[in-house]
DNA sequence: CAAACTACCGACAAAATTTGTCGTTATTAG
DNA sequence: CTAATAACGACAAATTTTGTCGGTAGTTTG
C-alpha cells in the first residue's frame, strides 16, 4: 500500500491511444512488473475516477472492458515542452511535410500539434511572426508525389517491419490492370518522392527486386514469415541496383575548373573533407577532391553547363566530351 | 480538497526541463488557474515526495528553490506510444538528421530517443531488423555542411524568433577577419545546407540582405526590438533575391522530348498537375507542362545531358543552344 | 438448462494519506 | 539589527485509499 499517484501515472502511461485498448488484467500485470502490487479492484476504481477528468474512453460493449485514450487527445506530457523545443519541432514539421510519406506524416501529427499548441499558449503573437518569418526552401525541384492509397502504404510498411508475407495486387509499369502477386518483403528504400519495397516474388530465384509502393493497389498481410535469401544486405542491394546511384565504390581524384560564382559556393560547402580549392587569377576556382563514382555527381556537374570544366579523371572528361557533342548535334 | 493525483500530474506538466526551473509560488498560481486550489505547503510536500521516484531535481542553492526535470530524463508520456508511431518517428529521424541544423536537431533528440526506446521495448528484435531494412537515400548530392558554432546558431534563431536586435561579429565572404555589426533580424531562410539570416544593418536603407549563419562568429542579443521596413514580406524578398531561384512568377508552356528512361520516370512523378506526356514511336516521351521560370528547372534539364531536347519555349531552347555551344567549345 | 465462470460493481471498515495551520529556523535584504 | 521570505517540522482532523466480500449480469460449458 502506498503511492497512488505514481501508480496511477504508471497506469496512464500503459494505456494506448484508441483504437487500441488495454484491460485491467493486463494493467495489473504490467504494473506488477514495475513494482506496483495492487489488486484489480483498485485499478478499476482508478480508471473510473480518472475517466471523469481525463480523455479516457472505456469500451464497455464486451466484457473485459477495453480502456484507451481518446482518439486525438493530447494525453499527458511532462516535462513541459520549452518554447525552443516547440519551435524546433515546428521547424522539423516544415522540413518533413514535403518529404515524408503522407500516411506516416499523419501518424505523428499529434507531436507537431502539441508543439504548436505550446507555442500558441506561450507566445501567441510570436508564433504568427515565426510562421511569417521562416522558410524552408526546396533545394531542388519538387515533383508531384505519386498517388498512393494510404491504407496500402501502411500495410506495406507493416509487412516490411514485421517481415510478413503479403498477397498484393501490383500494377506493372505502364500497365493499367494489376495482377495478384505473392510477395516476401525484405525492406524499404525511400528515395525522393518514391518509396520502394524491396522484395522477393515466388518466381524470383534469390534475386530480389524493388517495386515502387504506388503501383500496389491492394495488400493483404499473411501470417507466414517472409523468406529471405541468406546473407541479404540492403546496402549491397541498393548499390547493385543503382538505387544509390553508385557506379562503383571506388574513389577517384576529381579535378575541375569552376566559374567564380559556383566555385565560391563550393568553398563554403565543400563536396567533402578532401576538397581543395585554388583560386585562379581570372577568378575561377580549381577544385580537387576524392569522389565516388556516382551518376548523381555527373548530373550535378552537367547541370552547371558551361560554368564548369572537368579536367580529371580523363575518363570523366571524355564522357563529358561525348555527351556534349551529342547535345551539340541535337541542337545544331 | 480532493484529487491529489490529478493535481500532481498537472504539476508535473508545469515543471520544465533543466536548466530552466520553476518555483512553488509559480506552480501554485498556475495550478489555481487550472482549478486546483491548494496551499504552497502541499506543493512542497508533493515535490519532495515525487522527487524520490521521478527524475526531478531541486536547485536548493538559492532560496526560492528551483524545480526542474533532470536534463535528459524522459519524463512522463501518455498515452503509450504505439509501435507504428514510434516507427514513424524513427523514420522521421532518418529524414531529418542530414537536413536540419545540428543545434536544432539535438534539441528534439529526446523525442526520437523515446520512440527508439518504445521500439526496443516492444520488439527488440524487430527494431534491429528495421534498421537493417530501411534506408532513406539522398535524392541528390550531399555536400559538407558549413561549420557553425551551435551557440551562435541558437542565439541567431532566438533573435530571429523574438525579433530582437543583435550585435555580431560577421565575416564577409572570402575574408578571414570578422567585423562588429549591428543587425536587425527579420527572418530565416533555410536552403539545403545553408541557413540565412534575413536582416537589416544600420547602413542599409530599407533594403534587407541575407547572411549565411555560418559566417557569424559571435552574437550578442540586445534588448531592443528589431526595426523592420514596413510591408516587409519574406516571400517577396526571397523571390527578389533569387533565394528561391525564381526568375519570374510567370508561367510558360514547356515542351521537351525525353529519352525513354527519363520519360518513364516523369510519367510516375509528374512535374506538376499540368503535365501531359505522349509516348512517341521511338520510345521517347514528349512532355508538356506549365512551368515557372526557375534556375533550378534549367539546371535540372541540363543535368539530363543528351537525354532531353528542349523544344519550347523558344527562349529556353535558345538559351540551351548557347550554353551547349559554349560547353562544346570548352571541351573541343 | 443448470452449473461454472468471468468480470464488473457496491458496500464497508480499517488503515493510510493528505491537508491546512501554525510555529520555528535559516538566510537575505535594507 | 530588523523585517521579510521561504523552507520545514509537527499535529490533528478530514479525506482518501485499500483489501475484502458478496451480489449481479452475462457468457460459456457440459
Amino acid at each position: 500500500m502506498g503511492t497512488p499517484t505514481l501508480r496511477q501515472i504508471a497506469m496512464l502511461e500503459l494505456i494506448p491511444r484508441s483504437p487500441r485498448k488495454t484491460y485491467t488484467k493486463e494493467i495489473k500485470d504490467k504494473l506488477a512488473d514495475r513494482g506496483f502490487e495492487i489488486d484489480e479492484r483498485s485499478i478499476q476504481r482508478d480508471l473510473v475516477a480518472l475517466e471523469r477528468t481525463l480523455p479516457l474512453v472505456c469500451d464497455s460493449r464486451d466484457k473485459p472492458y477495453g480502456w484507451s485514450w481518446a482518439k486525438s487527445s493530447e494525453g499527458i506530457q511532462a516535462p513541459a515542452m520549452d518554447p525552443v523545443e516547440a519551435l524546433t519541432l515546428s521547424l522539423a514539421e516544415q522540413y518533413l511535410e514535403p518529404l515524408m510519406p503522407k500516411a506516416s506524416f499523419k501518424r505523428i501529427g499529434i507531436f507537431f500539434d502539441r508543439a504548436n499548441a505550446v507555442l500558441k499558449e506561450q507566445s501567441p503573437k510570436l508564433i504568427n511572426r515565426w510562421r511569417q518569418r521562416v522558410r524552408v526552401l526546396p533545394e531542388m525541384l519538387r515533383f508531384k508525389r505519386p498517388k498512393i492509397n494510404s491504407e496500402v502504404e501502411q500495410a506495406l510498411y507493416k509487412a516490411a517491419f514485421e517481415g510478413l508475407q503479403i498477397k498484393a495486387m501490383y500494377r506493372k509499369r505502364g500497365e493499367i490492370k494489376s495482377d495478384l502477386r505473392h510477395i516476401h518483403p525484405l525492406g524499404l528504400v525511400m528515395k525522393g518522392n518514391i518509396n520502394y519495397l524491396i522484395c522477393m516474388m515466388d518466381e524470383d530465384k534469390a534475386q530480389p527486386r524493388y517495386l515502387p509502393l504506388h503501383r500496389f493497389e491492394k495488400v493483404e498481410i499473411l501470417k507466414s514469415k517472409a523468406v529471405e535469401p541468406k546473407n541479404f544486405c540492403l546496402d549491397e542491394f541498393t548499390h547493385q541496383n543503382n538505387l544509390s546511384y553508385e557506379f562503383s565504390k571506388e574513389l577517384y581524384t576529381f579535378k575541375a575548373l569552376f566559374d567564380h560564382t559556383a566555385g565560391a559556393h563550393l568553398v563554403e560547402t565543400p563536396l567533402n573533407g578532401t576538397q581543395k580549392t585554388i583560386r585562379k587569377a581570372d577568378g575561377k576556382f580549381l577544385v580537387t577532391a576524392r569522389m565516388t563514382d556516382t551518376l548523381q555527381f555527373e548530373q550535378w556537374l552537367l547541370s552547371f553547363g558551361p560554368d564548369v570544366e572537368v579536367i580529371a579523371p580523363k575518363k570523366l572528361r571524355k564522357k563529358f566530351q561525348q555527351k556534349i557533342s551529342k547535345m551539340y548535334s541535337i541542337y545544331k
